[in-house]
DNA sequence: CCCGGCGTTAATGCAC
DNA sequence: GTGCATTAACGCCGGG
């Protein structure tokens, strides 16, 4: 089994094993993890910033709980049109029309 | 700390710790597992009746898909006409209106 | 609008419903939607129950959050918990996290 | 139905749209939504990203279960996570799981 | 300041 | 085996 597999396999492993540079599956590894926690660093500034919006809203005297459900609807909504084209046809699938 | 705290607190526990019966804590704990595991095996159970309607409908020439989509819309006209009566007020406060 | 004609929240489905055919599909589509529909409110029950253990169970002082995924490991099969913590373990050198 | 009309998907949101403060309302609910869609946009896209980020790990034959555990270990608190799995240790003694 | 409710998001199981 | 539908977990938010 190569270090490659190992990674997957159960054997041992490490960053340093007595190796100069680590095997290179850990470095891939270490590089998904890595680039995950990029996103989400990200992620989490952008919830702040969302959270920002509302709490400005809030402070200019509208109801944050209506604002969310609007924001909900017209996504919703979107979501709707896109598939209404397809309601007719399962309709008729639903009765084994077609 | 009493027994009753241990469990919360991190103390040691065991279901007969060289007692007659096990305590009064680790009692209630398995109850309360019990409780939910018995739960879930009716869970499971329906969850495999539903399958069931939904194989035999397939047998039946229908669409699953498209049952399953009337099911679904059924459900949440459902929730639409509990909520719709509180709808306007919503919009009404999104626009500061009250 | 009468049970008969609210199948799917409005109008008929059945799209010629002057033939014996059609009319035999959407009763049995019926059928088949309400079976779905009686399942449905049991499951809804069940799951309401299982939050009041959870529930039950907080208000004497037990960590749900512990409590649940003790009842996820009973389920667990205990080889494959044991394969996926080698896994884990494997990860964290990697990563040199231990 | 133009952009400046499809706020909600339908009619106009001021019930009262020839005095100034329902317009002024209205326009300011609209910034607020506009504010919040535009961030949700970007979360959608990084929700994608890690999405593949995910992908491109299991394609390179890592198990993306462990992956994601690994992830959130790297984010929790050492402390937090040591008193969490003492207190599933407590449990299980409890149970008789070990 | 804590609590329960809710909305979002990840995980599991299923059908194809 | 891949995508999807259901289900459970998590975190945020408003109220008491």
């Amino acid at each position: 089994m190569s270090d490659e597999e190992d990674l997957i396999g159960g054997g041992d492993l490490s960053s340093d094993e007595g190796s100069n540079s680590g095997n290179a599956a850990a470095s891939r590894l270490r590089s998904f993890v890595e680039r995950v926690e990029r996103i989400e660093v990200v992620q989490k500034a952008l919830a702040e910033d969302k959270k920002e919006v509302y709490a400005e809203a809030k402070g200019a005297g509208f109801d944050t709980k209506a604002l969310r459900k609007i924001v909900s609807e017209r996504k919703a909504n979107a979501d709707d049109l896109a598939e209404f084209e397809s309601i007719l046809d399962l309709y008729r699938h639903a009765l084994g029309m077609i």
